[in-house]
DNA sequence: TAAATTTGACCCTA
DNA sequence: TAGGGTCAAATTTA
């Protein structure tokens, strides 16, 4: 069922952290609202569709107050909030929306993900996010040593794709890449993505079929928008690092993020186990809010494994080296399901 | 030979 | 106007 409405402005609102906490609490008890819909089978989908958008809308408000002031971080006309569906249009129908794109590409959703590969396996495979990606252009930047290269989705001209992202090679550390993407995907997700499986076994044996040290973001087959890729689109706001991972060290002092045990974490297509969750240690505390971007760590103890909140999963692989995985996040703290969490170690790169 | 990449030129934004 | 982003022709690769 596609999208039937659509956000055609940013309201303007004050940027005091009352509005702000208003729209992230207004988000949180649109999610709770979700979460109880799909756990009724009588439950519309047509509800859980309407939910969602208010979600986007509270998050999208949020962030507009926390990142911008001089513009929307997504615009009405972006893929996912687009109200018409995807037509197999002709290639300069897209071509002429790449025009638009171009002239507009400040405005676009932009996330930046830093990858850390091992030396020994090349590059290839842990900058291998599970899109189909194509270079159009590589440019010198002032300032960096290494060229920076420009990568389209490879489903553009045919599906209108705007999604694009460039890698950069850190001057540092020539092992990290740090990628930025702009828009999301519109396309479907690349064949070589993990398949969501129902079972704690296959999800573990699945996960050991994913390529040491990288990160795959997993993605709804659907070609329409649906909740899952909505969510999805969501959560690849989200910035994802893994660095100095590290899977020798099982100290559980690095665990920094609580999810209660007792969250009722289901989705329509997967129910994730509570031992899953588990993984985490569980420092339930408070720290002072402050302002910019937090980073939050999950117990190293996992070699392997897939966490979510509600729809927003992200499976993680780490390697002999790997230690800690991330996501970052622009907040500090938040209430989920009647729980507080609360992220330590702010990171800004 | 088609697909993918490279690269110089052009466009846009700050 | 400089620097970053994109286009598109040329070149390379499978």
């Amino acid at each position: 069922m596609p999208i039937t409405h659509c956000f055609t402005h940013m309201d303007n609102m004050g940027d005091s952290p009352n509005n702000l906490v208003h729209e992230l609490l207004e988000g949180l008890e649109f999610a709770r609202q979700l979460q109880m819909n799909l756990h009724m089978p009588s439950s519309s989908q047509e509800t859980s569709y309407m939910l969602i958008q208010k979600i986007i809308l509270a998050f999208e408000k949020a962030l507009q107050m926390v990142n911008l002031k001089g513009g929307p971080l997504i615009e009405s006309s972006s893929p996912l909030l687009s109200c018409s569906p995807q037509s197999e249009g002709s290639d300069r129908d897209f071509r002429d929306q790449d025009h638009n794109a171009s002239r507009k590409r400040k405005t676009l959703p932009i996330w930046t993900k830093i990858i850390q590969v091992n030396p020994r396996m090349g590059v290839e495979g842990p900058l291998d996010d599970g899109y189909s990606w194509r270079k159009y252009g590589q440019k010198d930047i002032l300032g960096a040593v290494y060229p920076r290269g420009y990568y389209k989705c490879i489903h553009r001209n045919v599906r209108g794709c705007l999604a694009t992202k460039q890698v950069q090679r850190s001057d540092e550390d020539t092992t990290i890449f740090e990628i930025t993407y702009r828009g999301m995907h519109t396309c479907t997700m690349a064949s070589n993505t993990v398949p969501i499986s129902t079972t704690n076994e296959n999800q573990e044996s699945n996960l050991d079929t994913i390529p040491h040290q990288q990160i795959n973001i997993l993605q709804s087959l659907e070609h329409q928008p649906n909740p899952n890729e909505l969510l999805l689109n969501l959560r690849e706001g989200l910035r994802v690092q893994t660095e100095n991972l590290d899977s020798s060290l099982h100290d559980q002092s690095f665990g920094s993020f609580y999810f209660p045990s007792t969250s009722n974490i289901k989705t329509e297509n997967q129910i994730f186990p509570s031992p899953m969750l588990e993984n985490f240690t569980s420092p339930s505390y408070i720290t002072p809010t402050t302002s910019g971007i937090s980073h939050f760590s999950v117990s190293q103890s996992m070699t392997s494994s897939e966490f979510q909140i509600n729809d927003m999963n992200l499976a993680a692989t780490s390697a002999a080296n790997s230690s800690t995985i991330g996501l970052e996040c622009p907040f500090d703290q938040f209430q989920f399901d009647g729980h507080d969490f609360t992220f330590d170690n702010p990171r800004f790169f």
